[in-house]
DNA sequence: TGGGTCATGTAACCTGTTACATGATTAG
DNA sequence: CTAATCATGTAACAGGTTACATGACCCA
């Protein structure tokens, strides 16, 4: 339900194609959302459907043609109507399967523990690697701070919190490592 | 079908009803599941068509009957082997709703943007006493820490990643609605 | 010549959510 | 008297995942 309000707010910047959307998603809200091309082009569809889209194709010859949306003012007012609803989600930890593995990890040796831990941390690593070089470079198709300077700030903000959770992710492990090797030595 | 696996954990500690299990599963994996009863029944009807639970009824004339399920022994086997699976799952960040709402909050006006913010952190200050209270008791249905020592230090990890979490998504709900006053101002 | 990019989709499936139903007992 | 607790479920739905299919072009 929310990737397609985060698709409509996508194309509230730019008319785009799905393909575009899938790179647009990953640049933008791929932090927070791993967005499934196939959900994105099923989404579209019934969003035309819905009238919140209108699509036109562009014929290309040397390349598949290109179906680019564009949002409708009721799929704008749809999207705006989301964004003041009442948060059902309220930013709260949930369906972490990584979380439950380790609250059942007392099944494994403290050793084996200990290397999901290094492994977690270099996941992290990678993703934090991943943000700080993202960081540099403007958003794609046309969404860049300059064009929306209302809009960045909260841009900065979503991610700074990703920034900020994977360096929590890593002080926790560290802890974790602590405590096992603590217990190893005991 | 990680519920499936909580599940399973949870009854390799003590055997259970459905009803138990949804009580269990708020004061253990509640920090990051949340798990409906719903979907507890339908897990175990499953589950016991696998042949990884057993169930029997114990009659009561007082109160409605009890289904106290089991693990067998291909059950344990099915848990021991998700838990050394690789973990598809990474620990990332991902389908936060209340992430997306804010990247798109640029729509708003900074004033109303400043409320969601005090109300986030409400939320997180009720999240973080529930977890501080909890801490002081053990957990219900034999699942006390002096019957569990192996796995109590991984039930602590979760919970100090949780209480981690909220106090991260206060100092940076405060940075964001610092950020928010700065431009008011300017 | 093999893999990546461009570009769009379908089908089946799995998981989780919401709403509802039942009905006795007990505590405030 | 009323609300909560005990206890088990069903049905319908929504949303997300995985796997697959197509086919041309371009670069190494």
């Amino acid at each position: 339900m929310s990737l397609r309000f985060g698709l409509l707010g996508l194309l509230g910047y730019q008319d785009m194609t799905g393909y575009d959307l899938k790179k647009a998603a990953d640049a933008t809200i791929g932090g927070f959302w791993d967005a499934q091309a196939s959900q994105i082009y099923r989404e579209l569809n019934y969003m035309e459907d819905l009238g919140w889209l209108t699509s036109v194709i562009e014929f290309q010859t040397d390349r598949p043609n290109r179906r680019i949306y564009s949002v409708t003012s009721s799929g704008r007012q749809a999207f705006l109507q989301w964004l003041l609803e009442n948060h059902t989600d309220k930013g709260h930890l949930n369906k972490s399967v990584f979380m439950m593995k380790i609250f059942f990890s007392g099944e494994h040796s403290t050793a084996e523990n200990t290397r999901v831990f290094q492994q977690f941390k270099k996941n992290c690593e990678i993703k934090l690697a991943e943000l700080e070089s993202k960081n540099k470079q403007d958003f794609p198709f046309g969404m860049t701070r300059d064009n929306h300077p209302d809009q960045a700030l909260y841009w900065e903000f979503t991610d700074n919190f990703a920034k900020a959770y994977y360096k929590l992710c890593l002080t926790w492990a560290n802890d974790c490592v602590a405590a096992l090797e603590k217990r190893l030595a005991s």
